[in-house]
DNA sequence: CACATACCCATTGACGCCCATATATTCCCA
DNA sequence: TGGGAATATATGGGCGTCAATGGGTATGTG
């Protein structure tokens, strides 16, 4: 398995350290095991998270645009700057920065979900209830989830 | 870790003396980790640095634009006779040439944002809104940040 | 000599590293 | 196969180290 799925919901200790879910812990690299990489996420009030694998990938896709376009600085800036990259402890426990907290409403609990190739970190009420409004949106749309999960490739 | 991400904002001492974040001294080359060139952004009333290495990389960059073109000669004269070494002492501080700090409106604080292979020094406040800006010139521009954050290869 | 800067030392708070415990899970063997 | 032992996970807390910051003094260069 090397995607991040399920849930999972931890507490915030007094130094605000957090423990990043084991199975998220396994997916990461072995080299690299001991950071990740955390950034407001866009369309919610969340966090999201990966490995720093993905960073390096992202700074090819930009260094590939023309440098002195406006382009160039606006993803460089959005993205380079709001990333955040934070230790694992030994024990499988990093900080969630002040300034995330804050975004995404969190303070003594931390909800985790999975998200394949990176994971988002939820206020755990927040979480719960985005959770049932993208199903339900998914069925009121007559998405059958059904189908998805079933069909045959 | 080998990029400048994440944003940091110090003070600047009665003697202009300046803390390089953490992060960001650890990116250089241990064999040039006390000194970092300095120079105008060209986009920007803001400061662009890197490590001495860097030079190279701009060098090969400015070389690609049309020999013969408007740009190259401006682009050339603005870049290279403008950068400026300075010297990163024990504690990892270094002095913002004045001319630099007048540039950028820089008097108390300095705000450091990661740019990749570079990073920027602003005065704090018009970082942070140069930040915001560029944000959403990218989403209103419907360019998604999600892909490029979070799409495989 | 005056100013700027390099070098040295000190302080504070945050963070990393280490050890400890309680609960849950897996493993192994009688 | 049942039960106890070994292991793993989430969590708590002590303490040393390092980063950011402040300031004194030497060095140096015009």
């Amino acid at each position: 398995m090397d995607l991040f799925v399920s849930k999972y919901i931890n507490k915030i200790d007094k130094k605000g350290r957090v423990s990043l879910p084991s199975s998220f812990r396994n997916i990461l690299p072995k080299a690299n095991r001991n950071e990740i990489i955390l950034y407001k996420s866009i369309k919610t009030p969340s966090i999201e998270g990966c490995g720093v694998g993905r960073l390096n990938e992202i700074a090819k896709r930009i260094n590939n645009l023309d440098f002195f376009s406006e382009d160039y600085d606006d993803f460089s800036t959005s993205i380079f700057s709001e990333i955040i990259t934070t230790n694992i402890d030994k024990e499988g426990r990093f900080l969630i920065p002040e300034e995330l907290k804050i975004y995404a409403d969190i303070k003594t609990e931390a909800a985790f979900f999975g998200q394949g190739h990176y994971f988002q970190i939820w206020e755990p009420k927040k979480g719960l209830k985005n959770t049932e409004d993208s199903r339900r949106r998914l069925l009121k749309e007559k998405k059958s989830l059904r189908m998805i999960l079933t069909q045959q490739k």
